[in-house]
DNA sequence: AGTTTCTGTCAACTACTGCGGATGAAAAGG
DNA sequence: CCTTTTCATCCGCAGTAGTTGACAGAAACT
């Protein structure tokens, strides 16, 4: 059927793409799709496929159903209507950069599945990173090696 | 694999009953799913089939696309996770609440379209309501005949 | 009465979501 | 160096989301 794309099934790859960087924020060590899916069907107990998840993240499938959705959602950690609302995808993001900032594992975690706070409280916060950052003469973010995992 | 049902594609079937009934609170005037499913066709200008709708209704099929779920949550005016967030739907359930007391065509859209108002002043609205309908000593709302619609 | 329209329901079908299994390139590890 | 693992990408298939077209019963109309 050839129906002029809902607005609501429009930007799931780019949301997807900024959760598993937000996840993963450090390159070298981000895993590809397959580590990726089976990381996913261990910890939520769906099932996805790595090319199915390729698929998404490169935009060539985006009408995804309901479970699938659940599964994403379940996984990293953010309500399902992040990845169609944007009121809702804005104030994740941001708890989103303020995770990474930390950089810390589980403070990340719990950022991302805390979703209590007000957008205005997360930019103070962020502010109070970066002026942390800045006393301590840290690199901008980026090049600082990552932790090593562990749940 | 037989992957139980994630909790998310649970209550689609009452939901999407409660939204008919509450888009037409007169039974006797209530269309079919045939006429309903035309009715969306032309008002949202997306696709979806009497046969469908009903399977949805009585919980045969549950696991939606975001794209239909788009075109009826478009239809009946109502963010897109209503049909899946309790706490949204209680919200919306409430405006449905009363737009139904107010019985009238043109406020009852408004109503479903605004999201604006809490749970406490929705609240306070229906206590007025009724305690009008008590003052004009009105039967209880079902047999009052409905008014000729009109777009 | 009969006829026409609408109802819910089902089975057969189509189309696309979602997956397994290739492929070659590029790391990693020996 | 070679071998093994992991990567992105593709092709084709299975299963199911969603449609079409039928059916019989119940209204509505004449």
């Amino acid at each position: 059927m050839v129906t002029g794309p809902r607005p609501l099934v429009r930007q799931i790859d780019q949301r997807l793409t900024a959760l598993i960087a937000a996840l993963y924020p450090d390159e070298r060590k981000r895993p590809g799709f397959g580590r990726l899916a089976q990381e996913i069907r261990e910890k939520t107990g769906g099932t996805i496929s790595a090319t199915y998840l390729w698929e998404l993240a490169t935009g060539k499938k985006r009408n995804l159903t309901l479970e699938q959705l659940d599964v994403l959602a379940d996984f990293f950690g953010v309500p399902p209507e992040y990845f169609f609302n944007d009121q809702v995808a804005e104030r994740v993001d941001k708890q989103l950069q303020l995770a990474t900032a930390l950089r810390d594992q589980r403070i990340r975690s719990l950022a991302m599945r805390a979703e209590g706070l007000s957008p205005e409280a997360l930019d103070s916060l962020l502010k109070m990173v970066d002026a942390a950052r800045a006393m301590q003469d840290l690199r901008p973010m980026g090049d600082i090696p990552a932790d090593s995992d562990g749940e």
